[in-house]
DNA sequence: ATGGTCGGTATCCGA
């Protein structure tokens, strides 16, 4: 089974790219964040030209996030929305099953900074995380996918020094995706690879040409799933070419 | 020379 989560920047503006995806890996599953769209124009006739379906969780112009499927396998039990989390209409969790596996998008909040206003927001969100995560392991084999907007480690960004006092690093953020992890998940990635490298550079100043990047999509998983993971990486060739996303897709082989 | 980018029914705000 072959799943993939990506952060697309937009659903639309990214169709191009998201098609040659489906048509390269074919993937089991396609984990998407930052959808950026209204459901009433979530493009499910081109997904479904494709041969894919989607379970998405859409509210608008920002956030949103969904799960792509072929046509032909099952998708049972969606779930769009987190229990607890500080701004529901934000659509940033969806569920659904496929073939057994319980599967989880999330686009976590970004936080802007230490002292805005979004930030306890986004502690907020990974505190109902912790939560959710808690019930789906007690539940069974499970795997999460998406843009937690943490690095894990210093490892996990370009110049750790340029990030003292900013979002993405804080021991903040940090205690709280520990608190994820020991509510019975594994960083799947970094269980397989030993140097996972990087998932997002930003846009400008040429930052994925120079290295500058961070890691900060993530697979987490039951160790039952993370022991099955064969392969695990990112695609680096979908932050190249005609408008990339700034994030990479992040693929499993289980 | 310390800039440089995208996407959003936008002309600033969010990432």
């Amino acid at each position: 089974m072959l799943i993939a989560t990506w952060n697309v920047n937009s659903v639309r503006a990214r169709m191009e790219r998201v098609l040659e995806f489906l048509e390269v890996h074919r993937p089991d599953a396609l984990l998407l964040q930052e959808t950026k769209v209204a459901q009433d124009q979530f493009p499910y006739l081109e997904l479904a030209a494709a041969g894919y379906q989607a379970v998405d969780h859409s509210t608008g112009r920002w956030a949103g996030v969904a799960i792509l499927v072929p046509d032909d396998v099952e998708v049972t039990d969606p779930v769009r929305g987190l229990a607890g989390e500080p701004l529901p209409a934000e659509a940033r969790w969806v569920e659904a099953t496929v073939r057994g596996l319980r599967l989880v998008s999330v686009y976590v909040p970004n936080g802007r900074s230490l002292a805005d206003p979004s930030f306890p927001d986004k502690l907020r969100f990974l505190d109902a995380m912790r939560d959710r995560v808690a019930t789906l392991a007690a539940a069974g084999p499970f795997l999460l996918g998406g843009d937690l907007n943490i690095a894990p480690t210093d490892a996990d960004v370009w110049d750790p020094r340029r990030f003292v006092g900013t979002t993405h690093t804080s021991p903040h953020e940090r205690a709280r995706l520990q608190a994820v992890l020991d509510a019975g998940v594994v960083d799947v990635h970094r269980h397989v690879v030993e140097e996972p490298g990087f998932t997002w550079w930003d846009y400008r100043a040429g930052a994925f040409h120079r290295g500058l990047g961070m890691r900060i999509d993530l697979f987490l998983a039951t160790p039952d799933v993370a022991e099955r993971a064969r392969r695990c990486g990112i695609d680096r060739d979908f932050r190249k070419g005609p408008k990339p996303s700034d994030h990479a897709p992040l693929l499993v082989a289980i």
